[in-house]
DNA sequence: TAAAAATGAATGAACGTTCATTCATTTGAT
DNA sequence: ATCAAATGAATGAACGTTCATTCATTTTTA
């Protein structure tokens, strides 16, 4: 009943474009390399994206999508605290261990200029949910009153540099990842501590 | 007996590179546009440069060079740890807030392909001293014996994440830096609390 | 006036994008 | 059940432009 094997040439430009740009960077991706390497004739691509920019663009809203739902896996702004850190932080360090490839595109996409055009498309119930999240765990106290930056940096700039660390690394090594989740842990707590009343 | 005028086309060149690639990406920067706006022909560039990847990689080494000796002016290794963190965390955000071409170049360029090729020639004084106050740090117990990328994650990517929110934000505003600061003094309290023993 | 610095026209390769064309599949009339 | 008509996904050659780079020539400096 099922087909053999479904060739879906838009999935197959996708997974092609991220990985040139990882290899290669956001100038290394040309529209007939990609086409080659997707194994699909120029043409094709214009079937899926109107242009060049309008596919970054479509690439980094679906891989953001994608992260943003993994990172909300299992959470709810109404958590204790520390609870509902820890389900984010964990969250998004399985995922992007799991999706190196997802990890870098997203760094070079929002490190460059194209993020601008965007910012106002990522995913709305995301952000709301974080936002509120931080509210109540200043109004509950379990938090101190800090400012958004602040509170944003401390509660999340070291697990995206954890997680930096983690795809350099060895994690071809047995038993790696572990020793990585309990790093991982030790780090969480303390900037659980960092932020406390 | 100085000249009223020196026009240094190395420097306008140099200069005219970081804007057109913070403005428009590593690969917004044409050689031709570039000459056309540093004010040069297309051949002076060749003059100064091998070739596209040559100046990128010089440029990205100068402009760490220089944020790199900023961060350590009045800073030593033997520093009591709080104080030296201190010094490189006001060090840092300083010079970045008063360049943030710089800033936004090196994130493009760190972020990209191109590092791997040039992160073995940077300043390895720099990254000794660094090396050497966490060392010490942990040996006169100051702060607790943590993994090294722990250590990093929570000492720095903080900062970083705090001058990203700076650039983005209305510094041109009066008395916006002053309130950044003390926002920055807040943070760098908070993660001197999560790194003490 | 000799040497050094700078020029800018020229080059071939590569770029993003277009579009006339193909052809396996689906539709609908009989 | 048959088959002509219609469809639209896919192609790839070709377009005009822009790319990085070169080098014979001119300009500036000392």
């Amino acid at each position: 009943m099922a087909k053999e094997k479904i060739i879906d040439k838009g999935a197959a430009i996708r997974q092609a474009a991220l990985t040139m740009i990882v290899d290669e960077g956001l100038h290394g991706l040309s529209m007939q390399r990609l086409a080659a390497k997707a194994g699909v004739s120029p043409g094709t691509i214009y079937l899926y994206f109107e242009n060049r920019l309008d596919m970054l663009h479509q690439l980094y809203l679906e891989v953001r999508q994608r992260s943003d739902q993994a990172m909300l896996d299992g959470f709810s702004a109404t958590m204790d605290f520390a609870a509902g850190l820890r389900v984010l932080w964990h969250n998004t360090f399985r995922y992007f261990v799991a999706h190196p490839i997802e990890f870098r595109f997203t760094e070079q996409f929002i490190n460059s200029p194209l993020v601008a055009a965007v910012l106002d498309q990522e995913d709305p119930n995301a952000r709301q949910q974080r936002r509120d999240f931080y509210a109540r765990a200043i109004q509950n106290e379990q938090i101190a009153d800090l400012p958004v930056e602040v509170y944003w940096a401390i509660a999340f700039a070291p697990l995206y540099q954890f997680i930096r660390f983690a795809l350099e690394g060895s994690l071809h090594l047995p038993g790696d990842f572990q020793q990585l989740e309990s790093k991982l842990e030790i780090t969480l707590t303390r900037v659980i501590k960092a932020l406390q009343k």
